[in-house]
DNA sequence: CCTTATGCCTGAATGC
DNA sequence: TGCATTCAGGCATAAG
């Protein structure tokens, strides 16, 4: 599942890649996935433009193009990787050990998951793959991007100057659900996903069923550079991976082993020793420590 | 305003 | 190397 974290590595892998390389041909296998043109439009308005830069807002990846710009979302399974086919093909064995061992280790070779492919004119191409295709691509002018309503929904991200202690107040006390549904509300505060709401919760010591505006300015406070902290290490650590996020390189990330209570529900808290708890908020399994968070 | 449910998907894990 | 069920969840949408 990946969030801001995850994203982002997967944004500045691609941004070692792209800028400069020029598209020769955009082939869609699964159509569904382009939410605003079909596979044709896309092809031909992209055909011969260079790749400006990559950004990141919340959870969303930005490919600016010439003239045009790829907004993609990865939903739950989305791999966005880089490849080089003068590079020697990793995946050309096919015993499953191998593909599984290689895999781990870096490029992809397109699969029955792989459902779009951007072929550059240098022989080198971006491979989007998705096993469970809840993922979404869209393509504006650079005119229109602005005012794509996949950006205007959102709100802050936590590493652009409007994400501030003041801001995060006020939107907290205008809201009487759960913290940890608000924290997930990408109109609120853009990037968490279920991982990192649950880290920052818990590096807060704050309970993640109670009321937002029940907070007070301690407990904002606290959760405002929490959400930062774990996002921080998230990124340093390369992104969380439990089984299908991959970074540019198609490289595992290495924030699992740092996660305090996503995933251990049952499992002694690493602080005080009590056993982590599970409950369901905003339909999302939520583990916290009923001892350390209140 | 709010919450809950549903659909979209596949693969891993579980139960029999 | 069986077969059916459950679970995982980001996000849009609908219903209560």
């Amino acid at each position: 599942m990946p969030e801001l974290p995850e994203v982002e590595t997967i944004r500045r892998g691609l941004e070692k890649y792209l800028p400069g390389r020029r598209i020769a041909q955009v082939e869609v296998r699964l159509p569904k996935l382009l939410r605003n043109c079909d596979p044709q439009t896309l092809n031909e308005d992209l055909q011969g433009k260079e790749f400006l830069q990559v950004r990141r807002v919340g959870k969303i990846l930005i490919l600016d193009c010439e003239d045009w710009s790829l907004l993609v979302r990865l939903g739950m399974t989305g791999q966005l990787t880089f490849r080089d086919l003068h590079l020697p093909d990793q995946n050309s064995f096919t015993t499953h050990a191998i593909t599984g061992l290689q895999r781990a280790q870096g490029q992809f070779s397109p699969d029955k998951h792989t459902h779009i492919i951007i072929r550059c004119q240098d022989e080198t191409e971006v491979l989007y793959r998705d096993i469970r295709q809840f993922g979404k691509w869209y393509l504006y002018s650079t005119q229109d991007l602005p005012q794509a309503p996949e950006l205007q929904a959102l709100g802050p991200d936590p590493f652009q100057p409007s994400y501030t202690l003041a801001y995060l107040s006020a939107q907290l006390a205008k809201s009487r659900r759960p913290i940890k549904v608000v924290l997930m509300d990408q109109g609120v505060v853009c990037g968490l996903g279920n991982i990192y709401a649950d880290e920052a919760l818990f590096i807060a010591a704050i309970a993640p069923q109670r009321a937002a505006n029940s907070l007070n300015s301690e407990e904002v406070g606290r959760l405002y550079q929490a959400i930062l902290q774990v996002l921080r290490q998230g990124i340093a650590n390369r992104g969380t991976t439990f089984s299908d996020y991959r970074d540019a390189d198609g490289l595992r990330g290495g924030n699992a082993h740092y996660l305090q209570v996503y995933g251990r529900a049952g499992q002694p808290c690493y602080r005080c020793g009590a056993i982590l708890q599970k409950m369901t908020l905003g339909g999302r399994t939520t583990a916290w420590c009923p001892h350390c968070q209140h």
